[in-house]
RNA sequence: GGUGGAGUGGCCGAGAGGCGAGGCAACGGCCUGCAAAGCCGUGUACACGGGUUCGAAUCCCGUCUCCACCUCCA
């Protein structure tokens, strides 16, 4: 069975065959580092990860570019606002991003090139672009240089919109366009902003339009014609209709599928609108672990809305708990297991469904139950295949808690960590005792204060064992 | 005005003509000294109004509500 992915330009789900047998090339548009990256930002790093997962467990060799946008008017304004430089702006934030994809697991891109990197790539590409006559010099003087969209016929192929339909936005400033639908491909330096946010270029000096960068890295790190270009919903139009017409004009092939996530929203807005600080990564982090959030991200569809909510989280950090809880458990009973190498068919057929994460979590699931049955009964090697099965499926997802970087975030030192389990153990063991001469007061105090503490008691036939309890506080939301 | 999407049981969240995805919560049972964890069982839900069909949450027509994008948002 092969994958089938969505395609945003042709909508519709196709069978994907590789530019190149064998290989993926896959270009997601990174962030804008302008602030501190929220759950929607991050949702699309998830989404990309569990994609690139996919493809590598499926035998591609994949190649990720995602960029880092650090030259944009947002950081320009915002960075004047803190009275930083623009470049100590971008930077403080691109660094936060990464600790972002970090802390959910995800792992970093094949390369992750810069903007302001790139700059000869794209003066390159506009030089081209004017040659062919589909983009021009404004007359203005201003320096600044536009694409001519309606040099380009098929011009809003990839969200499917004429252009003599769209409505030009009514606070937009024509500036030197031809046509307001026209697209800054260049945008000369202006009195106010930092001189050392403008670079050389034949029309003057000035900075580059936001789409270019991405017309030029894709090409250059992936060639003229790759797999998969993708990113959030919000950039189908105009980012991703920007970049397709570049590349495009100039004779490259660009991508064969766009896949994009959707939004994520609180209160039915999407998250950019609605939100404040509570959402910020960092924070959300604070109430739940890491990897719950992840597998709060990776339930649901990919292209469904993520209507964000503390509730929702904190119900699926319980469920996250339940599959985890089978992990410890079943590792203890059989002494580990490596993760599978073959998959359950049902998870595979999911995954190879346009990414069907909820269908595969529920195969998950039932995985689980089943071998929670075999769990009593000791080691088998029934109950070995069920936490093969389980691991396999979990890393995949970047869910598997005994695979990094999850196993070695404890939260402790271990040497600390040999104290606390030493001590819970002596405790447990008095507890045991009053248990036996049935003084079950004794014991339940013993426990009551543990369960205080946070460390949830557990009897099993092989003796009690414990765990730190998780750290939700269920103050909905 | 244009383009695209959504409305599913107490909650989250899939599916897309027929056999109740999965999880959380709840209730009952098993297990347990009691718990916890686990297991078993219990719910005919698909915005509204029509229609097609032996059969519709799924297809068609209409209506309502909400959301995204329309030139520097993941």
């Amino acid at each position: 069975m092969t994958l089938r992915l969505y395609d945003t330009a042709t909508a519709a789900v196709r069978d994907f065959v590789p530019v190149h047998p064998g290989k993926v090339g896959i270009y997601h548009c990174g962030l804008t580092v302008q602030g501190a990256p929220h759950v929607g930002h991050i949702y699309k790093e998830v989404v990309f990860d569990v994609l690139r997962r996919w493809f590598e467990r499926s035998g591609y060799e994949v190649t990720v570019i995602a960029n880092v946008t650090d030259i944009e008017d947002k950081i320009l304004a915002k960075s004047a606002e803190r009275h930083v430089p623009w470049w100590a702006h971008a930077y403080e934030f691109e660094r936060e991003l990464h600790w972002s994809y970090d802390v959910l697991g995800c792992r970093p891109p094949t390369y992750e090139p810069r903007a302001t990197g790139h700059i000869p790539e794209m003066l390159e590409m506009i030089e081209q672009l004017i040659e062919l006559g589909h983009a021009y010099v404004a007359p203005d003087g201003s320096g600044d240089v536009y694409f001519d969209v309606k040099s380009w016929p098929s011009y809003g192929e990839l969200s499917h919109q004429k252009i003599e339909d769209m409505e030009a936005a009514e606070d937009a400033d024509p500036r030197g366009k031809r046509d307001p639908r026209d697209f800054a491909l260049w945008k000369g330096h202006t009195e106010g902003t930092p001189r050392t946010a403008s670079w050389p270029a034949p029309w003057g000096r000035g900075r580059p339009g936001w789409h270019l960068e991405c017309s030029a890295m894709a090409g250059k790190y992936l060639g003229e014609e790759f797999d998969i270009h993708g990113g959030g919903l919000d950039l189908r139009f105009p980012h991703h209709e920007n970049e397709l017409a570049q590349s495009t004009a100039v004779g490259q092939k660009f991508a064969r599928f766009w896949m994009h996530n959707a939004l994520v929203t609180t209160a039915g807005e999407k998250m950019s609108k609605s939100m404040g600080n509570s959402a910020v990564v960092r924070n959300v982090v604070e109430r739940v672990r890491p990897i719950e959030l992840r597998y709060y991200l990776v339930q649901s569809h990919y292209r469904s809305v993520v209507e964000f909510s503390f509730g929702a989280l904190d119900e699926a950090a319980t469920s996250f708990q339940r599959v985890e809880g089978f992990v410890t458990r079943a590792t203890e009973v059989t002494g580990g297991v490596s993760p599978a190498a073959k998959l359950p068919a049902d998870f595979v057929a999911a995954m190879n469904d346009d990414l069907g994460t909820p269908a595969a979590i529920a195969v998950l699931h039932n995985t689980v139950r089943d071998g929670n049955k075999l769990v009593a009964d000791g080691d088998s090697p029934a109950l070995r295949e069920s936490l093969a099965a389980v691991r396999g499926m979990l890393d995949v997802l970047g869910l598997d808690p005994l695979a990094e970087p999850w196993a070695s975030r404890t939260g402790a030192t271990e040497e600390l960590s040999e104290v606390v389990d030493g001590l819970v153990k002596a405790l447990l063991e008095q507890r045991e005792a009053a248990r036996k001469r049935k003084e079950y007061a004794a014991a339940d105090e013993i426990r009551d204060r543990l369960n205080a503490l946070g460390v949830v008691v557990e009897d099993t036939a092989e003796g009690a064992r414990w765990s730190i309890a998780a750290p939700n506080n269920n103050e909905g939301s």
